[in-house]
DNA sequence: ATTAGCGTATTAGTGCACTAATACAGCATG
DNA sequence: CATGCTGTATTAGTGCACTAATACGCTAAT
């Protein structure tokens, strides 16, 4: 079975920004359920090939962010979230995505419409 | 009256995309018209207080968007009309970009109407 | 107390994007 | 030709984001 966590070296985005985005989907989507216990900075490091201080700044980014918690010692774990927040937590993440396509359509002079119609279809084409 | 270009040395953003997006919005807003001439390298980068090679990186860069263009000898104008060339082009970018939305959409379980309501927002917050 | 795990503060190294300095080639005009 | 403009290839300098090496303090168990 594939690891948790995958780190692709070559295509410019940053290690620890890898991590925090892969967990904090993997929350919303319930990969990782509330509560879960993280791997320590020195074990993910190592199944990564990464210096556990990358593995570090990730973790206090996302307990930072509010998607990680600390319990009973340095332990991390999954932050227990309503259901009202895990379900902003998931729009948060598409208008982060949709904005990213929407400034492209603006870049390409795509007009609204036309962009509206596109998108309909991705999402028609998208399959399990 | 102010000058037409205006940069911002400490907002993060390159003072070359600075250029690129002032000129491309006073295209894309006609204020500077179809084949209107644009100043030299030298002129624009003792107006700016630049060197004239990140003029020259920021006008290279618009002509191969296609937002300029040569004519007789260097000088740079406006190019007239964007065509339906690299519409093809364009729109596989956005159905690259759309799709991976789409895909994220379906992970997190987000019904397809409400998918599209947030992008519609996002198209329009995108504006300026 | 000792051991073994934990996270991380501090420091340093590295790569890359951005900008500038310099020098050169092309084109127009007198 | 000579002059004066044009753009830019080449090279170098600089700042910053990212990552790693090292070392330290902490907690828990024995």
């Amino acid at each position: 079975m594939p690891p948790l966590l995958v780190i692709d070296h070559h295509n410019g985005v940053p290690a620890y920004r890898q991590i925090m985005d892969q967990i904090k989907l993997q929350i919303a989507t319930g990969v990782l359920a509330a509560g879960a216990e993280m791997p320590s900075t020195r074990t993910l490091s190592a199944d990564l090939a990464l210096n556990p201080m990358t593995i570090s700044k990730a973790y206090s980014l996302l307990e930072h962010d509010g998607a990680l918690e600390r319990r009973r010692g340095q332990t991390l774990v999954v932050r227990a979230v309503k259901d009202a927040e895990g379900r902003s937590a998931r729009l948060e993440l598409l208008r982060t995505q949709f904005a990213a396509a929407a400034s492209l359509a603006r870049q390409l002079d795509i007009p609204k419409d036309e962009a509206i119609r596109i998108f309909k279809a991705s999402l028609d084409e998208t399959q399990s």
